[in-house]
DNA sequence: AGAATTGCTGCAAGCGCTTGCATTCACGCT
DNA sequence: AGCGTGAATGCAAGCGCTTGCAGCAATTCT
């Protein structure tokens, strides 16, 4: 379409090949795949013939045949997010690496669309699919199901599937535990999509028992569903302060929220960590770096690219061991979090009118 | 793998779906390519078929047959960056809107490894590639021109290939004129790889042919090689703050590393743009949120993307005029840079010095 | 009414590989 | 010398689809 017009010659194939080598396409095939099946001399005959042609095996054709691909796919709900692309970027890499491709699509958050996603990466062949989370439609299951290939499902996963998996409840759990161990009573969580984001259930979910423990409650107008950018974060705890009685300290579900909180703050002239806390779940490498920076919950983001391409391809080579990895998170406490400052009701006062 | 074993039912084949619909494979291959060649009650039939079997053709025996591919391929320097990530989810989007699926690679800024990388998604047979600048190795372009497939550049193009740019150059520009405007004479640029980057390079060209139209000169000293990272954003503006009599102002070549020049003024206890000013070029959604907020060339990567896929997907159903489109890059003042506050020596007296 | 269209459908030949099986050949053994 | 053995290669049958061409009705035209 572009190149020089008229010089065109069509790729050359194995039989091209076997012609110059004198062989037959067999031969050449297993030359190419198998290398130890053909004799040293007749080898290095197709190997030349396969330079000098700069032949290149067609892919669909080598899928047809051998009912094997070298592409898999992966399903991110969104390219958009540092995340997920970081995570990508580690998959892609040793995808590559190993000789696969990478396929990836976007759910954009939504069941539904992920289903038909899946079906069209599984229509295209894939050798194998990455996934994240476990949440899934029937339809969605039942097409993963039939597939039999490997899958891996990150961040969150069950016993379907093998799984390279995060505690998100301990995240949430450890963000709001901080808090409530700098003297943090009323705590607010920006989140989205709880109800088909089970990496985000697991984390509000997690903060909410960190509460209970210590005799305090995550109440429901505490909890504010916004857009994952920084804009919904600022949002967020604009609503979250423009309560009669703000919480004194705010967890982002992901660290974009987080941001999007230190950000409000200084819009409106409040001070973090004196006005109020915040902590961040994902730790991004931006998060050192704002300020105040940000204390976060790290997840291990590119190591959960890593392990789950290790793991697909461990499967890929015959492994058959179901197994699901549980990567730790840890909390790193930074500078936007800070004991509690502002007068605020005793907690126990405070309980008649809530607690109800 | 995962599914349960003892249930497993092969894929229904285009055969399985013509028997049960009555008819032959040819019009079932029509009825689900071409259905205005196959009559209204056939077609139902094939569908209602296809339906009870669920079948959904294998993509491999139809790239084979056909020699066309639904699939097309992406390589961006890498996934780790917001800008590459954002153009790739609204690439991804598209495409698959229009019925293609996406497979992305990573040259890791490259340009051999880039060459590699494109061998091996030719060998995939991608109906089209989707690339970023123009800079490529002679190995590179010959097995582009040989793939007959249609091309598009991003950021930077030449005639060779449709392109869908953006002017680096100008981006360059306009910051520096920036900055000149504001009265500042002595400017540093962060950059990283500019031997292989044409984007960087021509930034910086844009900066320096800026500060040259003003009688002022872009110092190599000035130019600093850093990677794309917050920190090699601190660390260059940590070397250029160094020097005896340091800039008053600095550009990052990409938001990340003009970010990075602010998070070190904030360790420094230094303030931007007060002590030094700062812009940087792309406009992430960060930039806008940071304090101060940051000054910046805003370069459309959502439009990009957008565009590229347009423009790719034009070609594939037989487009054939060559086309490069530019989109405009546009600065956007914040709060990052400001008028010369600090005592330096009259630039007239220094250029004794720095023009020789 | 017969010929020429037109609209649908089927036949069958691949697309470029892989792979089970048969064949060949050179050894080493008895 | 005869034969089993194993290694290297070739043969040929696909893999699941697409598509040029032919066949056949139903139309339309003269």
């Amino acid at each position: 379409m572009n190149g020089p017009a008229g010089t065109f010659r069509p790729r050359p194939t194995l039989a091209d090949v076997a012609r110059l080598a004198a062989v037959s396409e067999a031969t050449v095939s297993r030359a190419l795949g198998r290398p130890d099946m053909v004799r040293a001399e007749t080898l290095k005959r197709v190997h030349d013939a396969v330079a000098t042609l700069d032949f290149t095996p067609a892919a669909a054709a080598r899928a047809l045949a051998s009912g094997r691909s070298a592409i898999i796919g992966a399903i991110v709900p969104t390219l958009a997010s540092a995340i997920f692309s970081r995570t990508l970027d580690t998959v892609q890499a040793k995808l590559s690496a190993a000789g696969y491709q990478l396929i990836v699509a976007t759910s954009n958050y939504d069941p539904a669309g992920e289903a038909a996603v899946i079906r069209s990466l599984l229509s295209q062949g894939v050798a194998g699919l990455i996934l994240v989370g476990a949440d899934r439609t029937p339809e969605a299951l039942a097409l993963l199901d039939h597939a039999a290939i490997p899958i891996v499902t990150t961040w969150c996963g069950n016993a379907r599937f093998d799984a390279v998996t995060v505690n998100n409840h301990r995240a949430g759990w450890l963000a709001a535990r901080h808090l409530i161990d700098l003297g943090h009573r009323d705590i607010g969580f920006i989140t989205n999509g709880i109800a088909s984001n089970d990496r985000q259930r697991a984390r509000v979910a997690g903060a909410r028992d960190a509460l209970e423990e210590a005799g305090l409650v995550l109440q429901d107008n505490r909890i504010i569903d916004q857009p994952f950018t920084l804009a919904g974060g600022r949002a967020g705890s604009a609503a979250l302060l423009s309560s009669p009685l703000p919480p004194t300290a705010i967890i982002g579900g992901i660290d974009i929220l987080a941001i999007g909180c230190i950000a409000e703050a200084h819009e409106r002239g409040l001070t973090v960590p004196d006005d109020f806390s915040v902590v961040g779940i994902d730790n991004l490498d931006m998060a050192a770096h704002i300020s105040p920076a940000l204390t976060a919950v790290h997840i291990p983001t590119v190591q959960i690219g890593e392990v789950a391409a290790d793991t697909l391809i461990r499967r890929l080579k015959g492994w058959t061991m179901p197994i699901t990895i549980d990567l730790p998170v840890e909390l790193i406490v930074r500078r936007s979090t800070g004991p509690v400052h502002r007068h605020r009701l005793p907690a126990g006062i405070r309980s008649q009118s809530e607690d109800t």
